[in-house]
RNA sequence: GCGGUUGUAGCUCAGUUGGUUAGAGUGCCGGCCUGUCACGCCGGAGGUCGCGGGUUCGAGCCCCGUCAACCGCGCCA
């Protein structure tokens, strides 16, 4: 082909070339991964999304006076010819490693300054760089590779549900605020002043109406906003859920529709670790006493237990004081084969500094060819108490277990955190699986410890389990149809059976201290079509971010989202947020309030 | 709002008990090199040690304050 008739840019891309293009004459655009000058001969890796083709000049090519000037990351096209690399000279760690191109001519269209990062290697930078220079951390490999994974994650998500017979449909994303949520995102309205819309914190009331216009079968992949402060796996602002609701159904109607999709995708994208292929279904108040969380990894196969009876009259003190105490207990977190003194004391370590006063624990030795429990709270406790335990628990020499005492939900959050450290450090967790889990049958209400009221847990609008009778007895005992699913200690998976009775909406509401006018001025819309023939109906949300994540082994969200913001809520690469124009304010109609 | 960690060259980091002119790798600039693929060799430029104050004969190091980043708590229907 002659240079003429050829595309303006390219014939073939980075990672298109193999022998069977030997002699050919190409075109090739692409980024300069790296150069090597040999002053006589000068090789270049020329990068593109698929791939690396190494390009070369030496002066016999017209061109390498100006080969010689570019630099990392220019971005530049060359001509040239395919050359078969000699055997010994061929790089087997490249699949266009049999070949190389020898440049005749050679442009650039894009000269870059000195970077910042390093798109070559695998050099890490601070966040802070990285996220200004997204559009360079991006041309990495790693970036590369995540974001891929995620447009093909979400690609067969789709496919995976509509082949189940959902269609997807787009719910507003300018709607009204719905005050039993997060903090919402507020956008002023500049026809109706000192009015504001809201981001949509999830499309759940759009969807529950979908139900009741007949729909049946919804999902969409859809934008979420939150104005909450950000966490490793949480992204502040917005994130993506696979939103799905369908109608006529029953808790385990949704768990078996979402469960063949969820497990598909990680089966396609999972690079064969393995997939639980049943997901056990967990009570809430098991999986706060099993694991001291919602959300537990089940690769670790630790189970605490109530052990309160051992301790209390005890000789240990603190702990058979602290039982007098009324809503108190004392839970073991056993720990097989962690019996050495350094790591328990590592771990109560690790538990002062989570701000507990310490962790408590016994480990089993054998002394003399006999077994023997050691640490403090053997002696205080004496050997029968401490036998009991022992056999409670099932361990034996070289196994220990640690003691968490008050009232659960003072320590239940570090327990849950020292659970995962203990499987962590003595290699319990299999980190090659999938460990799926639904959570079922979560309360309805809980109390604010400090003003005493009872406000909803979740959300309000689950169905509670027992219809309208139910909310005649103790608010705090009851469940509803609402469950999470847990994957690897990420709440992955979060819906309900809704409640789509008026009347055990209102009464449900008027519990946690909302009147019926209300219930009606704040999700006026919903209440209103549930008068008119609602469905029974539940659905369920992913979280598509999460789902990325672990496919792709991150621990930070950040590194599957494209452009995601900092721990402050800042787009350092947009600038944003920035201050408005003036025009733009009074236009709206407001007026930024001076700071202190 | 609170707690922890971190902040030294463009970038990643080292810097001893407080003691001479603050170092290394990488990148950048210049020179040499015709088979490298993390090329190699020689030379050079590049620093408000986050910022402000204090202690001291002397501070990158100690103290106080402050700013920023990340992680966590609160928060996250």
């Amino acid at each position: 082909m002659s240079a003429a008739a050829m595309h303006a840019y390219r014939s073939h891309t980075c990672g298109a070339l193999t022998a069977a293009e030997t002699g050919q004459t190409v075109r090739l655009s692409g980024w300069v991964h790296r150069v090597r000058d040999h002053g006589g001969v000068l090789f270049i890796d020329l990068r593109d999304h698929y791939g690396v083709t190494q390009v070369l000049a030496d002066p016999d090519s017209p061109a390498f006076a100006e080969v010689e000037k570019v630099r990392s990351e220019w971005c530049i096209r060359i001509d040239g010819e395919v050359k078969a690399r000699d055997p010994e000279l061929a790089n087997p760690k490249i699949p266009t490693g049999e070949i190389e191109v020898f440049i005749r001519d050679m442009e650039v269209l894009g000269a870059s300054e000195e970077l910042p990062l390093m798109v070559f290697g695998d050099q890490e930078y601070p966040e802070e760089t990285r996220l200004k220079y997204r559009f360079l951390d991006l041309r990495r490999e790693k970036l590369q590779r995540n974001m891929t994974l995620r447009s093909d994650v979400i690609a067969s998500i789709r496919r995976r549900m509509w082949d189940i017979g959902f269609r997807e449909h787009q719910t507003p994303i300018i709607t009204a605020s719905s005050p039993e949520g997060a903090r919402d995102f507020l956008v002023p309205s500049r026809l109706h002043p000192g009015k504001f819309y809201a981001l949509p914190q999830a499309p759940q009331q759009f969807k529950q109406l979908l139900m009741v216009s007949g729909f049946d079968k919804y999902f969409q992949i859809a934008p979420c906003f939150r104005d909450e402060d950000p966490r490793a796996d949480r992204s502040p602002t917005d994130f993506y859920q696979l939103d799905m609701e369908m109608s006529f159904v029953t808790q385990q109607d949704v768990f078996d529709t979402i469960q063949p999709v969820i497990a598909g995708v990680f089966e396609e994208f999972g690079g064969g670790r393995k997939v639980d292929a049943v997901w056990p279904q967990i009570a809430y108040a098991d999986a706060m006493l099993k694991y001291g969380t919602d959300k537990p990894d089940l690769r670790n196969p630790i189970e605490m237990q109530i052990v309160s009876e051992h301790f209390a009259g005890s000789g240990f003190k603190i702990f058979a004081s602290l039982l007098e105490k009324p809503g108190t207990e004392v839970r073991a977190i056993p720990a097989p084969k962690g019996g050495s003194r350094k790591f328990c004391d590592r771990m109560n370590a690790f538990a002062q500094k989570e701000g507990l006063p310490g962790m408590g624990y016994i480990f089993w030795r054998e002394e003399g060819g006999q077994r023997e429990a050691a640490g403090p709270l053997a002696k205080n406790i004496g050997p029968e108490r401490t036998e009991a335990i022992r056999q409670q628990l099932g361990l034996g020499v070289g196994d220990a277990a640690f003691f968490l005492g008050g009232k659960p939900e003072s320590f239940e959050r570090v327990a849950a955190k020292a659970r995962v450290a203990i499987g962590e450090e003595l290699g319990l967790t299999d980190k090659d699986r999938f460990a799926f889990a639904w959570i079922v049958d979560f309360p309805i209400y809980e109390k604010d410890e400090e003003t005493g009221r009872v406000d909803f847990e979740h959300n309000p609008f689950s169905m509670p389990q027992g219809g309208i009778d139910a909310l005649e007895g103790d608010p705090l005992k009851v469940l509803g149809y609402q469950y999470d699913l847990a994957c690897n200690g990420y709440e992955l998976v979060s819906g309900a059976i809704r409640n789509h009775r008026p009347e055990i909406m209102f009464k449900a509401f008027s519990i946690a201290g909302y009147s019926e006018d209300e219930v009606r001025a704040r999700f006026g819309g919903m209440v209103n079509a549930f008068t008119y023939g609602a469905p029974p109906h539940g659905g369920c949300a992913a979280g598509v971010d999460r789902i990325v994540m672990l496919l792709a082994d991150e621990e930070n969200i950040r590194e599957v989202i494209l452009f995601p913001m900092n721990q402050r809520a800042e787009d350092l690469m947009m600038g944003a947020p920035s201050a408005p124009a003036n025009e733009q304010l009074r236009e709206l109609n407001l007026r930024i309030m001076p700071q202190d």
